[in-house]
DNA sequence: GCGACAG
DNA sequence: ATCTTGTCGC
């Protein structure tokens, strides 16, 4: 599953392609079951040298043991704009998904889906192209805002815009004491149920096992990638 | 107009 | 994202 032959190369086009899948994505469904494997996605850039990496990593949902790995190498087709981190983030993550020889019933992306100033972040926007039923699990709390959830794991409070007042996904506290992540619907599956597979992926560090092992085995291919 | 701004 | 030292704590 690569990247459309047309793919954004300006801002302005990247802004259309955002209205045009907006309208497609599909905010409600189940979270995960028994047997389904979950996949983590991550991206790590060498600027200098125009290279990215992206790396797809497989678990179980139940053990969440590492049962399959692919990564991607590629030069860097856009650039970092905030709100527009699909168009620079997907091409290499989809090659990395197309590598697996498995399908993934669920992709954990680090960043948001519907958490975003157009409901278009990159985890829906990949859900739309892909088909795949995603969550978007953010580190920062981007243009939102949100009350301090409680102080206990699992406690959570709603992540709204402040303009719209709309609850766009929510605070999660996977640690006890530690800021919490930010969780929003991607596509094909619901916010509750999202808030629900984060924390069953989190059991004991305060990102999902899907994002840390992403994250470590693009960061190792780019350093193998690179001279 | 200016600053902030997922990764 | 990436550049970077030491440090506090389980």
């Amino acid at each position: 599953m690569p990247v459309p032959a047309d793919w954004p190369t300006t801002e302005a086009e990247a802004l259309a392609e955002q209205q045009r899948l907006r309208e497609l994505v599909e905010p409600y469904g189940p979270g995960l079951a028994e047997g389904e494997l979950v996949a983590g996605v991550d991206v790590a850039y060498d600027d200098e040298r125009d290279v990215v990496v992206a790396a797809a990593v497989l678990l179980d949902q139940a053990s969440l043991e590492v049962v399959e790995e692919a990564t991607a190498v590629g030069r860097i087709s856009f650039p970092y704009v905030p709100g527009l981190l699909a168009f620079r983030e997907l091409p290499a993550v989809m090659d990395a998904l197309a590598s697996l020889h498995q399908t993934p019933d669920l992709v954990v992306c680090d960043g948001y889906g519907l958490a975003h100033p157009r409901r278009l972040g990159l985890a829906s926007h990949l859900g739309v192209l892909t088909g795949l039923r995603t969550v978007g699990v953010a580190k920062t709390p981007f243009t939102f805002t949100y009350e301090q959830p409680g102080p206990e794991r699992g406690a959570w409070a709603p992540l709204s815009d402040a303009e719209t007042g709309e609850e766009v996904g929510r605070a999660v506290r996977t640690r006890p004491g530690v800021k919490p992540v930010f969780v929003s619907v991607g596509h094909r599956i619901g916010l509750d149920e999202s808030v629900a597979v984060t924390l069953a992926l989190a059991p004991t560090y305060r990102l999902p096992e899907t994002t840390r092992r992403a994250d470590s085995l693009c960061r190792r291919a780019l350093a193998a990638a690179i001279g």
